[in-house]
DNA sequence: AATATTCCCGTTTTT
DNA sequence: CGGGAATATT
């Protein structure tokens, strides 16, 4: 271990201001940093965490938690940069509960080796619950019951404690399924991402030589996001650090965003009254926004009462005010984001550095055809990513049933897939037969007995029997070539060789990322070379949506307030600022209007430079035109930051946008073989085309030699004739 | 067993 | 309006 030396420590600190050095310098007790938008908390944290390694502690012995992958991401680099992080555990909540559930199973009363399954799964599970209660599904439906089990287990509230303090007769009913649903995942040896945290969390409450050991070996904590924290989460923060009290909490109530998630602000709230020897730093200082933009949002968020008062300020620059525009609807609001888009990209702004925010998923769509006409790149981070495609789940659920036999949703995902001829009667009776044996799905089809029972059904299970038997051993290979030998083994690889991909956005075929999921492995081999499969399943099972959208893609990118958390832009647009949506309610239910200013707040400080706010009088909703209202949280921004707008100035103002929502006008001479140029991708040759109601798709072979699809009627495409392209 | 059709439902989603 | 899932159809 390096000294510490003067020289490093004056390094650490160069760059900080007053409150930022006295947080990296407080070694000893609680400390509770409050840290406003861009005021440099992560540089404050990981500073922190070396500081202390260097001085009071040693890598080995600090532990830093945050919630996200990414955020764990960005500071193992930020840390590892200063050379001093070696063995420093930096992690998320989940990869830290999930590891010490593997080492410590047994006291816990879990399997070894249990599959951590993800929301689709749960919900095939709560499905099974609700049918083996004996109730209907119609009437219970998974998803309107799952948040309810989510809350209780973030709550630490098990099943029959649920039961216990059930009031009424649907409270009962869902203790029963919850029930039912532990029940489930017991036997077939399932976490759900709740359960990670719960169990540690009641594992360290009721272990207490366990817990001793884990204090002793980490001198210290430190917390990020501690605003999102839940009660499970609470609770293993407390007993990580009930002696020695080093616990660092970095966060920001007025950016806590997550209730409906078990996120409990009160948690920070009341950090002082937990350890009432803490120190509170406040990171007010901020350095990404104008003046203006600053204002406006501290104006705003200063309504809310559940707070901690901070007093932000920049020395940046005044910047234009922040515009609040309204337009008469919702298309019209869409096609001023575009025109104003583009003309900022004319401008010369990286359209990368632009971002449009919306409260639902579905505002997207008006936004995204308003682009796509305007011919501007962008992105949506939407929630369907890599991990949760089909053919990936596939794949997974091979390698999930090797390390965890008694996996039964991913044995029956992967029975007949690809199509072995084992169809719904044969699995039925299999199920029935388990039942009856109390035995394992898996053991039947694995012990080679009489499988008569299946009538014509016996081979085609018995040889799935004996194709699970012959990949057991890829468990012991490396990642990337057990993903490799069961992709070509079980057929999958074949069997998706021939779909030909979805049409839409996507060019990937499902072909390809199997590939890439391949590859993904073999680099996860490569950076720990000591990595079981077991190890990087888990490490897949853990890895989240927020991770594969960061493409550093030259586009304008479209996203939820949520997803804005943490993320900057030099130009920011939140469209829908609309009572109902932003804050948004629903009927019969009364909106949360200080998480609903919050997540306003997190969305107003993303942007650096310019901030337009926008709400249109009537909105098409559910192939419904609603009339709207303004948002009352516009009502709440400062006159003198912010500049009022009627839809007519600013379209006026702009440049028309080139109207492509039609389909050109010699559309009948386009067809295979027309040759064509795109704007970013030059020239190319159609090589498919299939007229839709609406739409026409279209593939285009380009020069670079990648077949992309793309939809004739918005795709700036350009006809060519022949000599042209020869010249091209 | 794969495809067509109808029906239902509708926030946000760090892991 | 549009996606997903459950049902109907060949």
């Amino acid at each position: 271990m390096p000294r510490p030396s003067r020289s490093s420590i004056e390094y650490l600190l160069s760059d900080l201001n007053a409150p930022q050095r006295t947080a990296v310098e407080h070694t000893d007790g609680p400390l509770l940093v409050l840290a406003g938008p861009g005021s440099g908390k992560t540089r404050v944290i990981t500073r922190r965490a070396v500081h202390l390694a260097l001085t009071v502690s040693r890598p080995e012995r600090i532990l830093a938690i945050t919630f996200t992958n990414k955020a764990a991401r960005e500071m193992r680099e930020r840390i590892d940069a200063t050379g001093i992080g070696e063995g420093m555990t930096v992690c998320t909540f989940h990869a830290l509960c999930a590891r010490l559930l593997r080492i410590h199973h047994e006291r816990a009363g879990v399997d070894r080796s249990f599959t951590i399954v993800d929301r689709d799964d749960r919900r095939k599970l709560l499905k099974e619950a609700v049918v083996a209660v004996g109730l209907p599904t119609e009437q219970w439906r998974p998803a309107a019951i799952e948040p309810d089990i989510s809350n209780a287990k973030n709550a630490m509230r098990s099943a029959s404690d649920y039961s216990n303090a059930a009031y009424d007769w649907r409270t009962r009913t869902i203790a029963q399924i919850y029930g039912a649903y532990e029940h489930l995942l017991t036997r077939t040896a399932c976490l759900d991402f709740d359960d990670l945290l719960m169990r540690v969390a009641i594992l360290l409450r009721e272990d207490v030589e366990l817990r001793e050991r884990l204090e002793e070996r980490y001198t210290h904590v430190l917390v990020d996001e501690y605003q999102d924290t839940n009660a499970a989460q609470y609770q293993i923060v407390r007993l990580l650090t009930l002696d020695r009290s080093n616990l660092c909490v970095t966060g920001d109530p007025d950016q806590s965003i997550y209730r409906w998630r078990g996120a409990d602000i009160g948690n920070i709230l009341s950090f002082e009254r937990d350890y009432p020897n803490a120190d509170v730093i406040r990171l007010e200082q901020n350095y990404r926004s104008t003046k203006r933009i600053l204002a406006a949002a501290d104006a705003l968020i200063a309504h809310n009462v559940s707070r901690k008062i901070k007093s932000l300020w920049t020395d940046n620059a005044q910047g234009p005010k922040v515009s609040v525009v309204e337009h008469e609807s919702s298309v019209e609001e869409a096609q001023s984001v575009a025109a104003e888009i583009r003309s900022r990209i004319e401008a010369g702004t990286d359209a990368g550095e632009i971002a449009v925010f919306y409260r639902v998923n579905s505002l997207s769509r008006g936004i995204e055809e308003a682009l796509m006409r305007a011919g501007i790149a962008y992105t949506v981070a939407r929630g369907l990513e890599f991990y949760n495609r089909k053919e990936i789940k596939d794949v997974l659920a091979y390698l999930r049933i090797l390390m965890n036999p008694a996996d039964e949703v991913a044995l029956l995902r992967i029975i007949n897939t690809p199509p072995r001829g084992i169809g719904a009667t044969t699995v039925k009776r299999l199920i029935e037969r388990a039942i009856v044996e109390g035995r394992r799905l898996m053991d039947i089809l694995t012990d080679n007995r009489d499988l008569s029972f299946l009538g014509r059904g016996a081979a085609k299970v018995r040889g799935f029997g004996e194709l699970i038997l012959s990949l057991a051993p890829v468990l012991q290979s490396p990642p990337g070539q057990a993903v490799e030998r069961v992709v070509s083994e079980s057929g999958l690889r074949a069997m998706y060789a021939e779909v030909p991909g979805s049409i839409g956005e996507s060019d990937r075929t499902p072909l390809a990322n199997i590939n890439e999921l391949a590859s993904a492995a073999t680099e996860f081999q490569d950076e720990f070379p000591d990595a079981t499969v077991v190890d990087w399943l888990e490490h897949t099972a853990l890895l989240g949506d927020a991770d594969t959208m960061l493409g550093e893609l030259r586009a304008v990118t479209l996203m939820t307030l949520h997803s804005a958390k943490g993320l900057e832009f030099e130009e920011v647009h939140i469209v829908g600022v609309e009572d109902g949506i932003l804050p948004f309610r629903r009927e019969e239910e009364e909106a949360d209007e200080e998480e609903e200013r919050r997540l306003c707040f997190v969305g107003m400080t993303r942007a650096k430079q310019r901030l337009t706010l926008s709400h249109a009088r009537y909105r098409m909703l559910r192939g419904r035109t609603e009339r709207k209202v303004r948002s009352p949280f516009l009502d709440e921004l400062p006159e003198d930051a912010v500049e009022s707008i009627r839809q007519g100035a600013v379209c006026k103002s702009s440049a028309p946008v080139p109207d492509r929502g039609r389909l050109p006008d010699d559309v009948a001479l386009w067809e295979n073989g027309t040759l064509v140029r795109h704007p970013l991708h030059g020239m190319g040759k159609i090589v498919s085309l299939e007229p839709g109601a609406r739409r026409t798709q279209v593939r285009v072979l380009f020069q670079d030699g990648d077949t992309r699809s793309m939809i004739l009627e918005f795709a700036p495409l350009e006809r060519v004739d022949f000599y042209e392209y020869d010249e091209g």
